[in-house]
DNA sequence: CGAGCGATTGATCATAATCAAGCGATGTGG
DNA sequence: CCACATCGCTTGATTATGATCAATCGCTCG
């Protein structure tokens, strides 16, 4: 709704040599779950194609060819749509460890049908489909972990059209925080229950299909309900089984680790 | 919202033999793009498991393991899920042609995270992984048709998550209208601008988020603008563009043949 | 200090949900 | 064959939820 583009691919290329940057978080081997040496192969993969943007620069445009695949190594990102120049829908949020594109199988000549945009700072390396394809050849964690993402985030997908369907404005909210809760569950910024929450309340509204100023009275809802508190960047559950009740949350959409 | 489950998988084998019975209308063949000599492979596959179920029926339950994909060749099933025993929200509508699961390279012991049941007496053909999986190994053409359904899906559901959450309820109804006129359109039941329409208006309002009284007055308003005709089983669209223009419906989502 | 942005507040309005009947077709059993 | 029941569609009245409009506040930054 209040979607201003700013500048794109600022092709960047970390100062550090060989080994891994600090544009590349140790922490995506286990937000990856893969095994040491199959991670060092992806680094070499991502070495020279990382990017850095500013927020809300476009990363990847609607009907452009997918012959890149983008791997949000910091910051966060969303695909979006718009039904006119006026509402926009975000139909995905993608975090740190999340492939702009785990849909390798494709056609990569058959463009995407959204927008793929920063909504913080961003850090992510574009690798060639062709490289990446060529790695799942030898290394069958890649391809477990593209794998689960695509089931994850189709899951993820069908649970939002449950909110924006059927659940109501404190749910909808209730429910988001909670499922960023476990999704960022390995991320170093969640430390039991504070997490950071880097989006505005604008885009926040573009997630749950409301006004940014019907999430903030949500928002209050739920601290008045001592469920959660929140500042500018960072949430903290206060009562997470509280919580839970209100949005009816059933983690085993999310697909985690030994929730088979 | 008005779900009652009837009988399952009452099994049915076509009283014809080899040749392809009345179950399997040859117009499959060209919904799913495939060459005659993979059709009749397929058609093999399909011979001896075909099911037929009455309306409200479970195809497949949550948590299943997908060792099956069922094709559907007559009537129409939907995925759904509920957030609790009184809201249910249709999270797709799965159309003669489509495959309840073209995830096929995903690992079958992992269960499914939703329902698929009938919402129209169902005929559909139980084909085991496995064999599609082989098959997929000699039919380049199935490989490319799954991928496109796969790919078509979830484009829909991107798209249903922007009608949810940004457009309003005479929107939505309208959109959907649109887009099931184009998803039908190899269909017989569709002559230009009518097609069967066998949904309830109570599960109508299950795929777009309303409830059914509200359906029924938007159905109401698009007749009043003398943008479509409805009666119990059918839909006339009575002015094409000023549906499009009132839905703002962009047909490159459903990315049909040869809108590469 | 002033500008700008994002969060917040209050007042009002619109949209869609809810509640409660009634209607019309279909189907069944006496 | 008719009475009755059922089911799905339709209508009207009322309520509730969330959108809209219009300020204001507080912080950051130049």
């Amino acid at each position: 709704m209040n979607v201003i583009f700013q500048h794109r691919d600022q092709s960047f290329h970390g100062e550090s040599g060989a080994e891994a940057s600090p544009a590349v978080p140790a922490r995506l081997q286990r937000l990856l779950g893969l095994a040491a040496a199959e991670y060092d192969d992806l680094l070499r993969l991502c070495e020279n194609a990382i990017r850095q943007v500013g927020s809300r620069s476009i990363v990847a445009d609607e009907g452009e060819p997918q012959s890149q695949a983008y791997l949000i190594l910091d910051g966060w990102a969303c695909r979006c749509r718009f039904v006119d120049t006026t509402r926009r829908q975000i139909t995905a949020l993608l975090l740190p460890g999340d492939f702009s594109n785990p849909e390798l199988d494709l056609d990569p000549r058959l463009g995407i049908d959204h927008m793929v945009c920063s909504l913080t700072p961003l850090i992510y390396a574009a690798v060639d489909t062709d490289e990446l394809t060529a790695m799942m050849g030898r290394s069958p964690g890649l391809v477990r972990a593209l794998q689960m993402q695509r089931r994850r985030e189709q899951s993820i997908q069908r649970e939002w059209a449950v909110s924006l369907g059927r659940r109501n404005a404190s749910e909808r909210v209730a429910h988001l925080i909670c499922e960023l809760h476990r999704r960022l569950d390995c991320h170093p910024s969640v430390r039991s229950l504070t997490f950071d929450m880097p989006l505005l309340q604008a885009d926040l509204a573009d997630v749950v299909g409301l006004t940014p100023i019907h999430v903030n009275r949500m928002l209050q809802k739920l601290r008045a309900l001592g469920l959660i508190r929140s500042s500018r960047n960072h949430i903290t559950i206060s009562d997470l089984a509280g919580l839970r009740r209100l949005a009816c949350f059933d983690e085993t959409y999310l697909r985690l680790a030994g929730s088979h």
